[in-house]
DNA sequence: GTCTATAATTTGATAGAC
DNA sequence: GTCTATCAAATTATAGAC
């Protein structure tokens, strides 16, 4: 049950996700979301009873849209490299849009902190990303020492949470691009 | 001015940087410190006024630990590849002593809602690493397609932040070895 | 579904005694 | 340097009118 964007929960969970991203769940309030969203925040309780409902429900939507975007893995329209160069491009936005890291990296940073749903959800979204990539690697022609698909998908994903934090620790988006530019070779 | 882990001083600063890297800055309070270390809150402050001084004094003192442990870069002791597998360590330990993430991430997740002072630290932190990791780089001998060391840098140290986050949010601590273990070959 | 009003708790921070 | 006591503000969350 994914809100649309137009409704009211659906502007929440767009507002609260941007801000998640950006501050952590604990760097923003109720009463942050309401001011973005244009009500008050009794109104937001109305939709997210708890911030675990919606830090959970931000989770969910975050992981949907992201999979849904990349699509089939085994598209036979589109080339293993190709698939590859979209995830990273996903994450290339995340950077450009305005210090926007994955949501997951910033679930396991404060982790211990966070209410168990949300908790559980960044687990499922780095199962899920991890799934897709995995499912890309295989098309691959193996290599002469083949890896392991699934450390590749692990390296993978490492890869690009870690460029998108320095590019935002360091408040320079160009890090992202030299960091990352060797998957892409 | 680092204070050591004797005095009362350093085991604020000490419980502070667990804190951090397992919860986030915005995942702890002054109490919970003042707990840790068998002190009032009010203590706590004595020592760091605000809480940006004291985000600043563990970032501080987590930049210099660290650069102080790897050492020089350019110790002929030492081969580059004994260095690299030094610095995969320290993350190694984080990962393994239990959810500990790198304060260098966890600063850069949380940028927009953390003190200007933290934020910084957090930048410095990064600076430091790369300039050590540049530096070590530098002394293997070129391979035929010359990568260029600042790239090289930054992929190593986006690994080993990225596979940190990852085990942690997945709870398998093996996700670390096999997303790393390509640097060590 | 949104509002006003408010409860209950926690937080960062200060004053002042010892 | 540590304590007790307390403040002011912010936070999550609820009750009830419209």
């Amino acid at each position: 049950m994914t809100a649309t964007q137009a409704s009211t929960a659906g502007k929440i969970v767009a507002a609260a996700e941007r801000r998640m991203r950006e501050s952590g769940f604990h760097g923003f309030s109720f009463r942050d979301i309401a001011a973005d969203v244009g009500i008050k925040s009794a109104s937001v309780h109305h939709h997210f009873p708890t911030k675990e409902d919606l830090g959970a429900a931000v989770a969910e939507a975050y992981t949907k849209r992201l999979i849904d975007a990349l699509g089939d893995p085994n598209d036979p329209q589109r080339t293993p490299e190709a698939l590859i160069a979209l995830y990273v491009d996903v994450y290339r936005q995340g950077v450009q849009k305005g210090r926007q890291t994955c949501l997951g990296g910033m679930i396991a940073c404060e982790l211990t902190s966070l209410p168990n749903e949300v908790g559980r959800g960044g687990a499922v979204f780095f199962e899920r990303s991890l799934s897709w990539l995995e499912a890309v690697l295989r098309r691959k022609p193996p290599t002469a020492e083949p890896e392991a698909v699934q450390a590749q998908a692990l390296r993978l994903l490492a890869l690009l949470q870690g460029a998108a934090l320095i590019a935002k620790g360091l408040h320079r988006k160009d890090a992202f691009d030299l960091a990352v530019k060797s998957i892409l070779e």
